[in-house]
RNA sequence: CGGGGCGUGGCGCAGCCCGGUAGCGCACCUGCUUUGGGAGCAGGAUGUCGGAGGUUCAAAUCCUCUCGCCCCGACCA
C-alpha cells in the first residue's frame, strides 16, 4: 500500500482530548476518530490492526473447537425481561423503541439471545456439548467513557458461550477457552498475566480474567513470579497471619489526641508506626445496617471481600452524619470500645495484634494499649483487606508482586443461572431433563489494540508487536533522485512478493517529516532508501522499537527481512 | 449524578478579567528554491467565536438558559 493511496490523517500535535498515551497515539497516527462521546470510527490503518486481533482469535477459537455465529445487535425487552436483567441491569442498557412502540435494546452482551437460541434449537444431550462464539460490535452506555478505545460505549468485542450437559463437560469447555485466550494472547506479542477473578454474588464457579501488563493500566494484579498464583487484588486472598503477638497485655489508656483523625496523623502525634493502629471503618449496607470493620492501619480494606461475607450488594462508607449517630464523635475517632448496636468484623490481621490503638468514640481522643476480648469483642475475624506486595499467596508457598493491568479478556463460569431463568433444557440418555450448563467468556478487540499501544510505545510513537502491527514494514526513499526512486518501486514490489505487508511512504515530503511520521505509526521495521547509502551500495533496514540501524544491500534485505519477521512472529 | 475545566479557521492555542467588530503557530493552495530527523522566501484561501435569548449605540468578551466535550469522583464485569 503506498500512503499516497491510505486515508490516515496523521497529527502532528498532541489533539486536546486525549490523555492516556493509547488514546493519544491513535488519534495521532490516524487510526481512530471521535464522533461522540466513547464512540468512535476505525480508520483504515486502525482498522488493520482490530482485523488482526480478529483473525487470531478466530482462528483459534476456531480450532478449540468453537463455532462462529452473528447475533444481532438490537435485542427484544421480554428476552432480558426474562433475566431479569431489564430492570437490573441500569442505565448501561442502552433502549429504544421501534415504529410500533415495541421495547429494544442495544445489545451489551448476549446471554439472553443466545440462551433462547439454544432453548429453541437443542433439545438432547447429543447435540452438546457446543461453543458458539461471534465478533460484534456492542454497546454499554458507560456512565462515563475515557481513554479512547479503552472505555468506549460501543466496541467491538468477541464472546463466546459454550452449553454443556454436565459440570465436568463444563469444566472442559471453560478449559478449553482458557487454553485458547493463552494462545490468543501468546500469538498477539503483547505482555500479559491470567489471573483469578472475583466472581460477584453469583459466586461459587470459576472465573479468570487476561491482564495486559501496562504501568497505566486501571487494573491491580498481584502474583507470585516464582509460582502459577496470580489474582486480581479484587480477589486476591490473604491468608491469616502465622505469627501471634506475644507481647504481654498493658493496661488500656485513653489519650488526647487533638484533630488526628487520619492514620498519618495519629501516628504521628502518638509517635507509632501505622501498623500499631487499627482503622474501624463504618459501612452502611444495602439493608441499611451499619457494620464496623477493624483493618490493621496501613492496610486497606476489601470491600468486595466484606460485601461477599455479608452477602449484601452495595456497601458504602457510612457518612458523617450515620458516623456521628453511631459513635456519638466526629468521624476519625471510632472504635470498637464501647461500640453498640453495631457489628464488629475484623480482618485477621487483628487477631495478632495487641496493645494497639484506637479510636475512642469520642472527639480527640483514642485508646492506646487495646486489646480484643479483654476490651471489646469481635463477631467474626476473616480475609477483608486487600492483599499487597510482600503478602504470602494463600497457600503461603510464595511472596506476591504487583503489577498493574488491562483488562482485554475474561472468562466466567456461569452454570445454570440463565438456562433456569429462561428454561433452557434438555434431555440426557434416559430421557429427564435438565438445565444446560453455560459459560461465557469475552475478548474485547478494541481495548486489546489500545492494550498494545499503552503497552508499546515511547514518545515518539507507537511501537506494533509483528503479529498485530497495520504494516511488517516501511519502506522510507528519502532522497529524490531518481536512482532511489527506481530502487524503491524495485523493493516495493519485491517486498510484496514475498509475502511483506509493506507501506510505502510515497508522499513528497522531506526525510524529517517521514521519519516522524514512521515513528509514530509504529511499523516494525523502516527501511530507508537514500542516496547517501546507495553510494556505498546499502539501503538502512531500522527496528523500530531498538532504532538499531543495519546497513544492507537491497539483495539481502528482503531474507533478513523474511527471517526477522518469521521470528517475531513466534516470539 | 457530584466536583473541576474547556468549546474561537482543519489541528493546537491567544484574545474574555477591563465590550469597539478576530489574531498567532502548524496544516492547506500557487510559484520558485530546497531535500538523511517535522525547510526557506513570496503570494493566497479559510471563522454563524458551540447554540438560543438578554443587556448595550456596540458582545468572542457582560448576564440567563441550553448543547457538546475533557478530567477527578461516585458507578460498572
Amino acid at each position: 500500500m503506498r500512503t499516497s493511496e491510505l486515508f490516515v490523517p496523521t497529527l502532528r500535535e498532541d489533539p486536546g482530548e486525549a490523555e492516556v498515551p493509547s488514546h493519544r497515539l491513535m488519534l495521532r497516527a490516524g487510526m481512530i476518530r471521535k464522533v461522540a462521546a466513547g464512540i468512535y470510527t476505525y480508520l483504515p490503518l486502525g482498522l488493520r490492526v482490530i482485523r488482526k486481533i480478529e483473525q487470531i482469535i478466530r482462528e483459534e477459537l476456531l480450532r478449540a473447537g468453537a463455532q462462529e455465529l452473528l447475533m444481532p445487535i438490537l435485542s427484544p425487552a421480554e428476552l432480558w425481561r426474562e433475566t431479569g436483567r431489564w430492570d437490573f441491569y441500569g442505565k448501561e442498557l442502552f433502549r429504544c423503541r421501534d415504529r410500533h412502540d415495541r421495547e429494544f435494546c442495544l445489545g451489551p452482551t448476549h446471554e439472553e439471545v443466545v440462551t433462547d437460541l439454544f432453548r429453541r434449537e437443542v433439545r438432547s444431550y447429543r447435540q452438546l456439548p457446543l461453543t458458539v462464539f461471534q465478533i460484534q460490535t456492542k454497546f454499554r452506555d458507560e456512565i462515563r467513557p475515557r481513554f479512547g478505545l479503552m472505555r468506549a460505549r460501543e466496541f467491538i468485542m468477541k464472546d463466546a458461550y459454550s452449553f454443556d450437559a454436565e459440570m465436568t463437560g463444563a469444566a472442559k469447555s471453560y478449559q478449553a477457552m482458557y487454553d485458547a485466550y493463552h494462545r490468543i494472547f501468546e500469538r498477539t506479542g503483547l505482555r500479559f498475566r491470567a489471573v483469578e477473578a472475583d466472581t460477584g454474588l453469583i459466586g461459587g464457579t470459576s472465573s479468570h480474567e487476561f491482564m495486559v501488563l501496562a504501568d497505566t493500566g486501571e487494573e491491580l494484579i498481584v502474583y507470585d513470579p516464582h509460582g502459577t498464583y496470580a489474582a486480581n487484588v479484587e480477589r486476591a486472598e490473604v491468608p491469616p497471619p502465622t505469627e501471634i503477638s506475644i507481647e504481654p497485655l498493658q493496661p488500656l489508656q485513653k489519650v488526647h489526641t487533638p484533630g488526628a483523625k487520619t492514620v498519618e496523623e495519629v501516628c504521628a502525634l502518638l509517635g507509632a508506626t501505622p501498623d500499631r493502629l487499627v482503622k474501624t471503618l463504618l459501612y452502611t449496607t444495602d439493608r441499611g445496617t451499619v457494620v464496623a470493620v477493624l483493618i490493621r492501619g496501613d492496610h486497606q480494606a476489601n470491600e468486595i471481600k466484606i460485601k461477599r461475607y455479608l452477602g449484601v450488594h452495595d456497601l458504602a462508607l457510612a457518612d458523617a452524619e450515620t458516623v456521628q449517630a453511631i459513635t456519638h464523635a466526629p468521624p476519625g475517632f471510632a472504635g470498637p470500645i464501647g461500640l453498640s448496636h453495631v457489628r464488629i468484623l475484623a480482618d485477621h490481621a487483628i487477631r495478632a495484634m495487641r496493645n494497639m490503638i484506637v479510636g475512642a468514640n469520642e472527639a480527640d481522643a483514642h485508646y492506646i494499649n487495646a486489646n480484643w476480648d479483654r476490651d471489646f469483642q469481635v463477631e467474626a475475624f476473616a480475609d477483608f483487606r486487600q492483599a499487597r506486595a510482600g503478602d504470602p499467596t494463600p497457600d503461603r508457598t510464595g511472596t506476591l508482586h504487583c503489577a498493574r493491568g488491562i483488562e482485554v479478556g475474561h472468562v466466567f463460569m456461569l452454570g445454570t443461572k440463565y438456562s433456569e431463568k429462561m428454561g433452557a433444557t434438555f434431555l440426557d440418555a434416559h430421557g429427564s431433563e435438565h438445565f444446560v450448563i453455560m459459560g461465557c467468556y469475552g475478548i474485547g478487540v478494541g481495548r486489546t489494540v489500545a492494550a498494545a499501544v499503552e503497552q508499546n510505545h515511547d514518545d515518539k510513537g507507537i511501537i506494533w508487536p509483528i503479529p498485530i502491527a497495520p504494516f511488517h514494514v516501511h519502506l522510507l526513499p528519502v532522497t529524490p533522485s531518481d536512482a532511489i526512486a527506481h530502487l524503491t518501486e524495485t523493493l516495493y514490489h519485491d517486498l510484496q512478493r514475498a509475502g511483506i505487508d509493506v507501506l510505502w511512504d510515497d508522499r513528497d515530503e522531506r526525510a524529517g517529516v517521514k521519519f516522524n511520521d514512521a515513528d509514530l505509526l509504529g511499523i516494525p521495521y523502516q527501511i530507508i532508501l537514500g542516496d547517501k547509502g546507495l553510494a556505498q551500495g546499502t539501503v538502512d533496514l531500522k527496528e523500530r522499537k531498538t532504532g538499531r540501524i543495519e546497513k544492507l544491500s537491497p539483495s539481502s534485505l528482503i531474507s533478513s527481512l523474511v527471517d526477522k519477521l518469521s521470528m517475531g512472529a513466534k516470539a
